[in-house]
RNA sequence: GGGCGGAUAGCUCAGCUGGUUAGAGCGGCGGCUUUACAAGCCGUAGGUCACAGGUUCGACUCCUGUUCCGCCUACCA
């Protein structure tokens, strides 16, 4: 047999091809109005730091897999696609940079800065939309957007406008966490808390007129220059006389108070605690409470202020931790330094040392909008998936927090609020103003801060489809229909749309979440380049393709919170990927003859009403597990059937029609129910293997441009048929125990045996005389199949029992006694245990008088069953004796 | 401190609202150059379903408790 199609699928070749065709013929594109349905979602944008990782793939490939379904179905879709400006992160990278080049932003400063970062942009914006491309995305490229474009920018100042206006945007002095190394604030969210191994410095104060002492244990001995008081608890015995009094603040000799105050813990360190207001969060309150001096000893890097006296001035937080504990164990005052393990923020975007620092920001009181969206989501306006997720959403919301929205950097949206010089009054509108709202100086300069990048992604959902204006594409896809995300941005993100979604367009940008786990390794660990353990999705397709790439992603997106993509999974759906394209290759090599237009009758036989019906039940559970986002089940459904019902028994099954039938009518009905099959598989596929799919459909015999605006697959009751699936079984297996003799016995497939069915029930008998010979041939070498109510067992002969059914193989010197009977003997022992426990049960009055009379009628016709075989396996056993 | 999730074959996971013999992928072992596929085909071995109770005629499945593992959240210096 000759054929120019390739052994083994090449995806390399193929790939690149298609995604050029479905972009030149505009598959992609939504339409602003249609009279089909709409479906819609919005990328979560990547950020602009260079290239995309696994996650991203994840993400990506489960959207494309849902779009396209839709697409399929019918609907109106719409993928919206875009990037992130991503504030911090991406200026570190590009300050890394300028490091490099033996500059800084200070030194080439904001505006030459800005330059350099919309040039950035654009180099990584283009190579994150090739590899998205690379896996398949069928995005609406012609709306992608970018956070930082005009329209988006424009509805970021209507939305910050908005919320100013209504009084639930304010500025003032708060503590916030302070990134030294940033220099500016972030959001409590980008605060992780990682335990490190610290000391308690035990140091001494002393009272004031006195010989007694306080023993202070703090696990940051520097802030002590900027302490105001020490607290105890009211309660305290140990303390309660001092209260009132004074002590002297080591090293700088401050006076302090000793104050009493609830907040202490007398069993925490000595209970007696130093209070610096301006550097902890909890002092501050306490000093809010006492009326105490804030005195702030830091500078916006991290370094010593004037305020920490003369000693340490310009000094590093970190060396002037260590030259004070110098300082103070040359005057005696450190009395001992303990181990302390304790948990201590770090700013997860450049992993420095947080700290708690007291500015002016600009706060969005989110409060009243969190409630709109736990309402939303009580109401099923929203809903997440999986449900576990619907709970930690409401905690969060409960319990929400101002949320500081000023960034004291130059990359983003720089916050639409003009200060007049002359009056003092605040300017905030949409359009950059000429003059001051109050007194119409002209004297105006905008606030140097930008907001935080969430703000703007906060309004994706309907900034990208034209916000503020009221556009034809908000009015057909608001709210969109599904958000794919992982669960790690919930709050970072996701809550940030729902409220801001509530707020500015008065309903949630989604219907459903959809947030999936993060990609692990192997063993379940969370993939992360200190780790080591990634894979890159750019090598990984270069390697294995796009498709087997993909499969595996959906094979393994299971509800948990972690989900393991180990590279054998990635082999395994390639080897899929070939396996589709050989059983392909294989059909296509048997279209010789075959007119799709024929006029010829088909004449179905039991494989093909087999498949037929088979093939509805995986298309009804297919269209089922998308519906619920079971992606993993989805994908074994598809795997599952196009493996091992389609290419191990149908495909094997009408070899024989095609290669020796003489019968046209037969053949040619074998031709047309593969090429159905295979046609309705490949639109299954279609979502999850694009390419492999597109790419065998083009050489189908089927109607259609593309397989891509093809139909997907529906149920269809008529295809049904569970005679055809019954009498399919007894077929199979007779051939899976021949096959297992065979097996077992040694007998090489070249090795032509003979078959003596005995089958006392005459209907099983009429299937298999019917069906069994012609549809034996492809997987048994056989000379003879010998059916009858009674078959006298042959001097040695192999022996199978399946129910009522006995095969006899007669291997007249081939024979192994032994193994026969160790077959034998297996076999009825695990009848036997079997027959016992169903014994058991039927023997049990609360059984028969209390279950089911379904379950009772299975049990009696597996007890008969069971039964049945017992005695033919004995009988048979005994012929050895 | 509060909350969530997990514990099933050597590894990673399925097993829905309790009901025949607990499955898959990968791996193991044995056999096949069968003319679609060795990235394949056939056969086969592995599990007292973490532990202890309870509900039930019946529990991997439901309830309670215990032990591990992972995560989220929280201001204990």
């Amino acid at each position: 047999m000759t054929t120019d199609i390739p052994k083994n699928y090449l995806p390399q070749e193929i790939e690149k091809k298609w995604y050029q065709f479905w972009l030149d013929r505009d598959y992609f594109h939504a339409k602003d109005r249609s009279n089909n349905p709409p479906f819609s979602i919005v990328i979560p944008p990547p950020n602009i730091t260079g290239s995309l990782h696994t996650g991203h793939a994840l993400d990506n490939t489960l959207q494309d897999t849902l779009i396209r379904w839709k697409r399929m179905q019918g609907y109106n879709t719409l993928w919206m696609p875009g990037t992130d400006h991503a504030g911090i992160v991406t200026e570190l990278i590009m300050e890394r940079a300028l490091v490099e080049e033996g500059t800084s932003r200070q030194e080439i400063g904001r505006e030459k800065f800005i330059d350099r970062m919309w040039q950035w942009k654009d180099e990584s914006r283009g190579k994150i939309i090739s590899q998205l491309q690379e896996i398949g995305s069928s995005c609406d490229w012609e709306r992608e957007r970018f956070t930082l474009d005009a329209g988006l920018s424009k509805a970021v100042r209507t939305a910050f406008v908005k919320l100013y206006d209504r009084g639930l945007i304010y500025r003032g002095d708060y503590m916030v966490n302070w990134c030294p190394n940033c220099q500016t604030a972030v959001s409590d969210l980008e605060v992780v808390p990682i335990e490190i191994e610290g000391n308690f410095y035990h140091i001494k104060y002393n009272v004031k007129n006195s010989d007694e002492f306080l023993v202070i244990a703090t696990t940051r001995p520097e802030t002590m220059l900027g302490d105001t008081a020490v607290a105890v608890h009211p309660e305290d015995e140990r303390y309660k006389h001092l209260v009132g009094q004074t002590v002297i603040l080591p090293i700088l000799e401050r006076e302090l108070p000793i104050i009493a105050d609830q907040y202490v813990d007398m069993d925490t360190g000595t209970g007696a605690l130093k209070v610096t207001p301006a550097h902890d969060l909890n002092d501050y309150e306490i000093g809010k409470r006492h009326d105490l001096e804030t005195i702030n000893i830091f500078d916006d890097n991290g370094t010593l202020n004037e305020n920490a006296g003369k000693e340490y001035v310009s000094l590093d937080r970190f060396d002037c931790r260590s030259k004070l504990i110098k300082d103070l164990q040359s005057q005696q005052l450190l009395l001992k330094v303990v181990d302390h393990l304790h948990a201590v923020g770090h700013h997860d975007r450049c992993d420095q040392i947080i700290e708690p620092y007291i500015s002016p920001q600009w706060y969005v009181d989110v409060k009243p909008l969190a409630e709109r969206a736990i309402e939303a989501s009580k109401t099923g306006q929203i809903t997440f998936i999986p449900d576990r997720e619907t709970k930690r959403f409401h905690q969060w919301m409960e319990d929400i927090l101002p949320w500081s929205i000023s960034r004291q950097r130059w990359w983003g949206h720089r916050i639409p609020i003009w200060y007049c010089g002359d009056c003092q009054a605040l300017t905030c509108t949409v359009d950059t103003p000429d003059q001051c709202s109050d007194c119409n100086s002209k004297n105006l300069k905008q606030d140097e801060d930008v907001l935080d990048t969430w703000f703007s992604s906060g309004l994706w959902p309907f900034s990208t489809m034209g916000w503020p204006e009221n556009t034809e594409l908000l009015k057909t896809f608001y709210p969109t229909s599904v958000l794919v995300t992982g669960w790690d941005i919930l709050f970072f993100w996701v809550s940030r749309m729902i409220m801001l979604g509530l707020e500015c367009m008065g309903h949630v940008p989604f219907n459903q979440v959809y947030l999936h786990g993060l990609v692990a390794d192997e063993h379940g660990k969370k993939m992360s380049k200190s780790r080591g353990n990634t894979i890159d999705p750019v090598e990984t397709i270069d390697k294995y393709g796009a498709d087997a790439f993909r499969f595996a992603i959906v094979y393994s997106t299971i509800p948990l919170p972690y989900m393991p993509l180990p590279e054998y999974q990635i082999e395994a759906g390639r080897r899929f990927a070939n396996k589709i394209w050989n059983a392909s290759r294989f059909l296509l090599m048997n279209l010789e003859d075959y007119d799709p237009e024929s006029s010829v009758e088909i004449n179905p036989q039991l494989v093909d009403k087999w498949i037929c019906s088979r093939f509805d039940t995986a298309v009804q559970s297919i269209n089922e597990a998308f519906g619920q986002f079971r992606f993993s089940d989805a994908a074994h459904i598809i795997y599952e059937f196009m493996w091992h019902e389609f290419c191990d028994w149908y495909v094997e099954m009408i070899k024989q029609r095609l290669y020796y039938s003489d019968d046209p009518v037969a053949k040619y009905t074998a031709q047309t129910v593969a090429i159905d099959i295979l046609d309705g598989t490949l639109r299954l596929l279609h979502p999850i293997m694009p390419f492999l799919t597109e790419e065998i459909w083009q050489q189908l015999p089927v109607k259609g441009e593309s397989i891509t605006i093809s139909s997907y697959p529906e149920p269809n009751q008529d295809s049904k048929d569970a005679e055809a699936e019954m009498k399919m079984r007894v077929i199979m297996d007779v051939i899976e125990e021949i096959r297992s003799i065979r097996g077992e016995m040694n007998i090489p497939p070249s090795t032509e045996i003979e078959i003596l069915i005995q089958a006392p029930n005459a209907d099983t008998r009429q299937i298999l005389e019917t069906h069994l010979e012609e549809n034996m041939r492809s997987f048994t070498k056989f000379m003879k199949v010998a059916i009858a109510e009674y078959q006298e067992k042959p001097k040695s002969a192999a022996t199978a029992i399946i129910d009522d059914l006995i095969v006899y193989i007669p291997l007249s010197d081939v024979l192994d006694i032994d193994e026969e009977k160790k077959r034998l003997q297996k076999k009825l022992e695990k009848t036997r245990s079997e027959l016992e426990n169903v014994e058991k049960t039927l023997a049990n009055k609360n059984f028969v008088e209390r279950a089911p009379k379904q379950v009772i009628d299975q049990k009696y016709e597996r007890k008969t069953k069971l039964e049945s075989e017992q005695e033919k396996i004995l009988l048979n056993l005994h012929m050895f004796d």
